[in-house]
DNA sequence: AATTTCATGTAACAATATAACGCGAACTCG
DNA sequence: CGAGTTCGCGTTATATTGTTACATGAAATT
């Protein structure tokens, strides 16, 4: 929702955020865990709490229809409000966008019902422009 | 995303249909295999199965958020677009509601993607009015 | 120095979900 | 009819995802 002032990571959230920033898509906590058992990492929790972290950061996001894990695709990753998530059933790639216009909507809706927001999910799952191009 | 028209159910999906109805709220597969005990229900995949097919015949929701599964607020369950979530941190209640103008809206995008939609997760969590009001 | 905070490490475990196999009823189409 | 197919169901085992509980050490606070 709001900007977060970027503080320095430590360590794990380091690596954690690396593994997650060079592998372009999304991945599993597991996933992470094992690309980083060479960094010494032993333990879910490890990459749990630095994914935490990342996450109130708003460096990372948590794509909750795949349990998975995507870096922020704000490059800088400095204010930035909600995002939205086109996931390709496909081939696996997650656009991210940010979908003003509807997250006006939303927020319309929640002041009308005096509901407090706190996080927000939007989530698309289909197929991508490419693949159906491909599946000719 | 589109309605469908609503088959017999099967013993079990009734089942599984009638804990949730009676539910008046979310529950997890795990928490209605325990319902359904008494009933015979032994394994997770008898209710897993059957939330599958009631998440297709659209009676039944998927909160990605929760992991958890709540029937559809519309009574007749006949036609109905994609559902939005409002989901109460401290009482767990959830409100489902049809935010059409931001489907309109996310449906744009779609198109100019590109990108077909099979289907939409949207999921608001936060604190609702009455424990906001509660919490003096 | 005593206290608190915070990142970390480790082991054990809990919660969520699926794979693989077999059975039998119902449908279908020759 | 009878062979083939689909579908719902049951069971066991397993895979995947996430957390609890406890301990250590380094830095900040007072």
């Amino acid at each position: 929702m709001t900007a977060h002032a970027q503080p320095e990571l430590t360590k794990n959230q380091s690596l954690v955020f690396g593994s997650l920033s060079s592998a372009g898509g999304p991945l599993t906590a597991y996933a992470i865990l094992d690309l980083l058992r060479e960094d010494g990492f032993r333990a879910p929790l490890q990459v749990y709490r630095a994914l935490d972290k990342l996450v109130e950061y708003g460096m990372v996001h948590r794509l909750e229809s795949l349990n998975a894990f995507v870096a922020c695709a704000h490059t800088g990753c400095s204010a930035h409000g909600a995002a939205a998530f086109a996931i390709c059933e496909k081939c696996g790639e997650v656009i991210e966008f940010a979908p003003d216009e509807a997250l006006k909507v939303l927020n319309e809706w929640t002041k009308a019902q005096n509901f407090t927001l706190a996080g927000m999910t939007i989530e698309l799952r289909g197929t991508c422009g490419t693949c159906k191009a491909e599946a000719v």
